[in-house]
RNA sequence: GCCCCCGUAGCUCAAUCGGACAGAGCAUCGGAUUUCUAAUCCGAGGGUUGCAGGUUCGAGUCCUGCCGGGGGCGCCA
């Protein structure tokens, strides 16, 4: 998903695209986006542009002789921050100043958010996520959305771009009655389950909190108990929503009247909307939309022929509702069973805002993430699972094995896209192996160095971080520069993943240039200056671990 | 049968908008500790990116076909 918007606070990256650009544009008349990105190998420079490839085929002449002539321009212009341009190839190999370098660690070593960049737009992003059903407690696949969720909405916003989270209970009344059911069942006013009916130890103790409810009030107390009762687990998870809206919300306006026919002015809207542009039509008696003339296989249900409207419908109420609220950009996490919903879904809102004569409406402006399952993994083995039989492992059940710190980091571990293993032996370990105290135990180290220091009379206040001229020490800063392009790529690629990655890539490095230099050592202004490199990692540390929503701690 | 996602080292996975010689961790083997926190570090081996074509100066990445795995194909959500 495109995140448009002008730049106000620019990273070096960013501001070596747009001269580089300009550069062009003077040089050739020719306008081009720019790749600039660091080169696979450290010699060859902190970032690298090939350029010299993209022109060739414009200007008809050899990438290099290209570079060759541009290397110079752009040095001059980039003097600022650039040392030295290289031609190589077609590409153009930037050596950043280490002077800036060293600047870039002072400024993020005292300034909270100084390396953050700012994106000035105004564009509005609704991340939702989890959006459970209310009928029993949470499971692991929802602890993961949660986790990718919380972790892009506090990116996005670090990045000045205003998003919400948001909840969307799936309270519609087919799972309400299939829980009344089950609670029946439980209750034992009921002979069998039915087919669609909930199972689990869970349902006993709600059941009985109900039991003196009328028949037919059952379901929906309860679901609204295991509601709160999933907030309160995602809150002790570190996730809360800024919205939740129920699916009920787009039935009847009366819930105490739903009559056929009367809806939610949102529901409401969508129905006659495809009705004025002959987008829907009715079939055996039920309602049908058009997708099939828009690329989806054939056309999809809104209204069954027993009166009773698709969740599809209210789906498309509630997008309506999203859009209208003044988002500009819809993120949505769902579950692996909903990826064929995905393009139905776009087109449907294509068909929406082409019906409403709503320009907002776009299926285009709807971005699906899809979740991939969770598999736990004890002692190398897949723990079974069965949902049939009402047995699964809770969130809680999680947190009762695993701290809340490790349980968000693993599930970043992997791409959204890609299932993810869990292995509770492993999360459960002290040690390297463990990437959470990996990366912790880089934080927790610095503070106690940093206090060492102070015992000593060394502060890296008043350091000057000219002394910092190790090769190991210029590889920890340079690694700080690129933090932010790290951050700007999680929101553009909406992949928070990259930040474990980062910070597991950064403890790396610092614990190699801890067991290799000494820090506190004879020379105090180098002393000084090494702890002031050590303070700017232990912010960024503190930083990247906070947009995962992992705890940074100062002892260990 | 049709649609979608995924196939990368023995295992689990990275690889930024199509960029350079595809990188980590685990596992295996060998080393470092009178310490500023060893919850650490250093070193070694390991690859036809499922297969075959195509586009491109350049493909793990894009296109076509095939093989293998998963999911979907309901007037359930």
């Amino acid at each position: 998903m495109p995140l448009p918007g002008v730049m106000k606070n620019l990273t070096l990256q960013q501001r070596i695209e747009k001269v580089l650009q300009e550069v062009v544009e003077k040089q050739y008349g020719i306008t081009l986006p720019m790749v600039v990105e660091p080169p696979p190998k450290p010699e060859w420079g902190d970032y690298s542009v090939p350029v010299g490839f993209k022109l060739a085929s414009h200007l008809r002449r050899p990438p290099h002789d290209i570079v060759r002539e541009l290397a110079p321009v752009v040095e001059e212009a980039l003097a600022d921050w650039v040392a030295q341009v290289e031609p190589v190839q077609g590409y153009l190999n930037l050596h950043v100043r280490t002077e800036y370098l060293q600047d870039l660690i002072q400024v993020t070593a005292t300034q909270e958010d100084a390396l953050l960049p700012r994106l000035k737009t105004e564009d509005r992003v609704l991340v939702e996520y989890v959006s459970a059903n209310p009928t029993g407690p949470l499971n692991v696949a929802n602890a993961r959305a949660a986790s990718v969720g919380d972790s892009l909405v506090r990116v996005l916003r670090a990045l000045g771009i205003q998003a919400d989270s948001e909840y969307y209970v799936n309270d519609g009344g087919g799972q309400i009655r299939a829980l009344e059911h089950s609670i029946e069942y439980v209750l034992g006013e009921r002979e069998t389950l039915p087919e669609d009916g909930y199972r689990g130890a869970y349902l006993q103790t709600y059941a009985h909190q109900v039991r003196h409810l009328p028949r037919g009030k059952r379901g929906r107390a309860v679901a609204q108990m295991i509601l709160k009762d999933q907030m309160k687990d995602l809150w002790e998870f570190g996730v809360s929503f800024d919205t939740i809206v129920h699916e009920s919300f787009f039935h009847a306006p009366d819930p105490e009247d739903p009559k056929i026919g009367i809806y939610h002015k949102y529901t409401q809207a969508v129905l006659e909307a495809f009705d004025r542009h002959q987008m829907s039509f009715v079939e055996d008696g039920a309602l049908f939309l058009k997708t099939d003339a828009y690329g989806d296989e054939k056309p999809r249900v809104l209204v069954r022929s027993n009166g009773e409207p698709t969740y599809f419908l209210y789906d498309l109420a509630y997008h309506l509702y999203k859009f209208d609220r003044g988002y500009t950009h819809l993120v949505n996490l769902w579950g692996p069973d909903h990826l064929g919903h995905v393009q139905r879904m776009k087109i449907a809102l294509d068909m929406l805002g082409e019906a409403l004569g709503d320009p907002r409406v776009r299926g285009d402006r709807l971005t699906v993430l899809i979740v991939q399952q969770v598999h736990l993994i004890r002692e190398g083995k897949r723990v079974a699972m069965s949902k049939r039989k009402g047995e699964y492992y809770t969130l809680q059940d999680l947190l009762k094995e695993v701290k809340k710190d490790t349980a968000r980091f693993f599930f970043l571990l992997r791409s959204t896209s890609s299932p993810l293993d869990f292995d509770l032996s492993l999360a459960q370990q002290l040690s390297k192996e463990n990437p959470v105290y990996y990366v912790q135990y880089v934080h927790a180290r610095i503070a106690s160095l940093l206090s060492y220091g102070a015992e000593h009379g060394l502060s890296p206040d008043q350091a000057d971080p000219r002394a910092l001229t190790r090769p190991e020490e210029r590889q920890l800063m340079r690694e700080i520069l690129y933090f932010p392009d790290t951050l700007l790529g999680v929101a553009r690629k909406l992949e928070p993943h990259r930040i474990p990655h980062y910070l597991l890539r950064l403890a790396e490095m610092f614990h190699a240039y801890y067991q290799k230099v000494r820090i506190v050592g004879e020379d105090p202004d180098v002393s000084s200056a090494r702890l002031l490199l050590a303070q700017s990692v232990k912010q960024v540390v503190a930083k990247g671990l906070d947009f995962i929503g992992v705890s940074a701690p100062n002892r260990m």
